[in-house]
DNA sequence: GCCTGTTAGTGTAAGTATTACACTAAGCTG
DNA sequence: CAGCTTAGTGTAATACTTACACTAACAGGC
């Protein structure tokens, strides 16, 4: 096969799937399209990678475009390439994903003015190409994903209660957990660090706050600690 | 953005991982590049897309022409999309692995008279582009898979001794299993009929041989039954 | 100030899964 | 028939998972 490229070339894009946490209800970052194909139906945010930026760039970028959403931790998720999966011309897309904070990241007017709104999760509108079935690929994945690896950092205020870490599990998890085979289990890890303060405001005995112990838990990483839950 | 893409597009490529398992060696299956860049360096199978077929469809094909390995199901690996990952041009890769028994796939003569072989997985030469790093989250993918999937209709004969599974396991995982424990989990998933003949033709005593149960296999994956060994 | 509502915080027992470990049985070979 | 090689088997100790219910503390309303 000779260097020149003979045929006809893919497009390739980034699509992001943005999970927000709610108090309890986990939500995805849409826009609107305001062009067609699929105009004025939702979809995720995403668009073509430029020839002098990484993938993960692109996705950042575009989200940052669309939805004015910055500084979130994107992941791969998966490559999509049907052949049929966009109606104008062949395009392959590169699908990250990401969970955030929802009160950190509301949505701005973004740059180039297209809505962007955050649904709950089983409560999105129909949305265009494949998009329907990339979400379902990506919440597959977070579900996954949270039962091996810590959650909680960038998800929660500093100082919070193991209450709220168990609500974020089992939002994520959507599903009940015992609380004292939780408070058990997250307690055994090490990786909380109690504090000599309870919370503030509640109309019934205060629980007790807890902070990450950020530099235990980058050690115990490195060293392939499992933290299943 | 307007629908005619303005900007240099980069160009897409698959490329294949392809592990084989040899009696008690897991190898991998590399080419000879025959052009620049890399010219005369080994690499793993793969090239472009075309704009007709599927990201899986082109993995198959590019195996197909450069090392004459047919009918392996590959997985989608990871998309690797670094600006500066191929010194031509921009270039997005997308990954697959498999795996295969070695002995049905030995390397024939591949359609493009490129050389095609197979390396001992700790023992391959320095490859071009970033395929040392593919490769490496390649092996550490089927590792981690390894672990909760069950292995073995394709990459054992037909009718198989424990000893052979335990061997096959033993050495996609690099490490040694108990014996007993091994046949306690192996058997206790039911996944294993077995037979009323033994092996012949060695020189100790003969061991029993067991079958597949394809169709049990199929019924409880469909429900998410777990087969972490 | 006391009653009520609400959430915090705690331990145990039963069951299940994991690990470590060593001998006898069978069949071939010389 | 002695010796080599691998097959085949069970148990006890330990760790992990699950299910489960009561008292403690605090705020608010009366």
């Amino acid at each position: 096969m000779s260097y020149k490229y003979e045929y006809p070339r893919a497009a390739l894009t980034v699509d992001c799937v943005v999970f927000g946490l709610d108090e309890d209800d986990l939500k995805v970052l849409l826009i609107r399209r305001d062009m067609e194909p699929f105009a004025g139906r939702w979809a995720l945010p995403g668009g073509f990678v430029h020839v002098d930026e990484t993938l993960e760039t692109a996705a950042m970028r575009e989200l940052v475009e669309e939805t004015g959403v910055q500084n979130v931790y994107l992941e791969q998720l998966y490559t999509f390439g049907d052949v049929e999966r966009d109606p104008r011309e062949r395009v392959v897309s590169v699908a990250y994903y990401a969970l955030v904070k929802l009160s950190d990241h509301r949505v701005q007017a973004a740059t180039d003015a297209r809505e962007a709104a955050w649904f709950s999760i089983d409560d999105t509108p129909s949305l265009g190409f494949d998009h329907q079935n990339i979400l379902a690929t990506a919440h597959e994945r977070l579900r996954g994903k949270v039962r091996y690896q810590p959650l909680g950092f960038e998800l929660l205020p500093e100082k919070f209660t193991l209450r709220q870490l168990q609500q974020l599990y089992e939002t994520i998890l959507d599903r009940m957990l015992d609380k004292r085979n939780f408070r058990k289990k997250i307690l055994g890890m090490g990786l909380l660090k109690e504090l000599d303060e309870v919370e503030t405001e509640v109309a019934h005995r205060a629980a007790r706050l807890y902070r990450f112990d950020k530099r235990k838990y980058e050690r115990l990483t490195k060293q392939g600690f499992n933290f299943e839950i």
